[in-house]
DNA sequence: GCGGTAAGGTGTAAATATAACACTTTACCG
DNA sequence: CGGTAAAGTGTTATATTTACACCTTACCGC
């Protein structure tokens, strides 16, 4: 089929993955050196091309499930990226995502096959083309996302403590917040239950492990933090 | 250039635009019937491909700008949308942008040259493929854009009443607003200022025309609405 | 010319939400 | 068994948001 559509021209499509993780109190996402040119050496986010029988959220999908060996990750698209020449080689617009993932539940043998590596998202190094800019967006919209929603539950464990919560919601913030008031904020979710477990080796004394309830949430969908 | 590049498919990219203006105390989008197959007939978006030698935002200024002859128009990008069967004809990769425009400034014998109509964002009739899910999440965005940056203005012409500031708001909230309070938060506001002049065409008795001070509201850029 | 009308314009008080703030408890460790 | 380090807990002040009603003005039609 030409005609309509032959007049123009064609281009690569890729995928680009910003994933976050929550490690020693600090947030910090995947990358990893180029291992092809052009841009060989460069730290650069993770990606693929888009194929032909997969839609573009698929290949996002495929792309995070190589890197990381899950399946169902929170994943919310950035946006596309299409400067003629953000890929020195070719013509190549790209779609970037992020994802939430909890560090405990990545290989760290998978990390290594693939040769990424957590970095804080203080300390991010100048990355390939248009990667900068697509972190910068993903971390807004990130921020934007959860703290009106309650997706931050992925970046941990399934139970965690309120100290750790809290530290996760100053890290993304980047400032400290009241502990007295944050814990009366969630006192008033009920959906954020407080279970019979204690963790142990955040302290001596221990504290009470909570879990994210999706099921009571579901029934008053209200959360902000 | 082959190889790394080669083993993938290359896919038409396009635009699609999702223009917001305000008329009759109504938001309204610009859609009218697809001229050509796949879809002919069918309400639809205006749209574009992009050309080879122009970034992805490029195009969507020259769409823009070829169907409402201005330049320079507010536009944010809405996402990607990938579906492999978005478009029945051939693999299309759509990027949506809405733009916000003062209806005056449009040219109407330029809008009946294109065949688009203003429709109110409430009796939007099914559109082509996923156009609904643009404007959609174009209007999610908007309306947080617009609530947080002061670019409501765009809507309006560069002379307005407050009434007619709260109506946009009221439109776009989808919720009546208390007079009192809304002028009380315009009062805040340096950066939206009185006039001399009055506007009679509103109402027997004229109301004070206002106007977006762009200079004043950079020196202390605090908009909430 | 004057009464009706329809939109413009104005302030205060109550309710709610947010921010500031310090001490006690617990269990481990040396 | 004393030191330590994180867990846990309420109250008050401040700021923000909401609710609410009447007078003004100028045109229009009679």
């Amino acid at each position: 089929m030409t005609g309509f559509y032959g007049e123009h021209s064609k281009v690569w499509v890729s995928v680009d993955c910003i994933i976050f993780g929550f490690d020693q109190g600090m947030l910090k996402i995947l990358i990893g050196r180029r291992k092809m040119d052009p841009g060989r050496g460069e730290w650069s986010l993770y990606g693929g091309f888009v194929r032909s029988d997969e839609s573009v959220d698929d290949a996002a999908n495929r792309v995070l499930y190589e890197l990381t060996g899950l399946r169902n990750l929170y994943m919310r698209q950035v946006g596309a990226f299409g400067n003629v020449d953000r890929d020195p080689g070719e013509r190549v617009v790209s779609v970037a995502y992020y994802a939430l993932i909890n560090v405990n539940d990545y290989d760290d043998s998978l990390r290594k096959e693939h040769g990424v590596e957590w970095v804080s998202i203080q300390e991010l190094p100048d990355l390939y083309s248009d990667h900068n800019e697509m972190v910068r967006k993903a971390r807004k919209l990130m921020r934007q996302k959860i703290s009106n929603e309650p997706v931050g539950f992925r970046l941990l464990p399934s139970l965690f403590t309120l100290t750790q919560l809290q530290r996760l919601y100053e890290a993304i913030h980047g400032e400290e917040l009241d502990k007295r008031n944050f814990r009366k904020r969630i006192k008033e979710m009920d959906f954020i239950e407080k279970t019979e477990l204690i963790d142990k080796t955040g302290s001596k004394r221990g504290a009470a492990l909570y879990r994210f309830n999706k099921r009571i949430y579901n029934e008053d969908p209200n959360f902000k933090l």
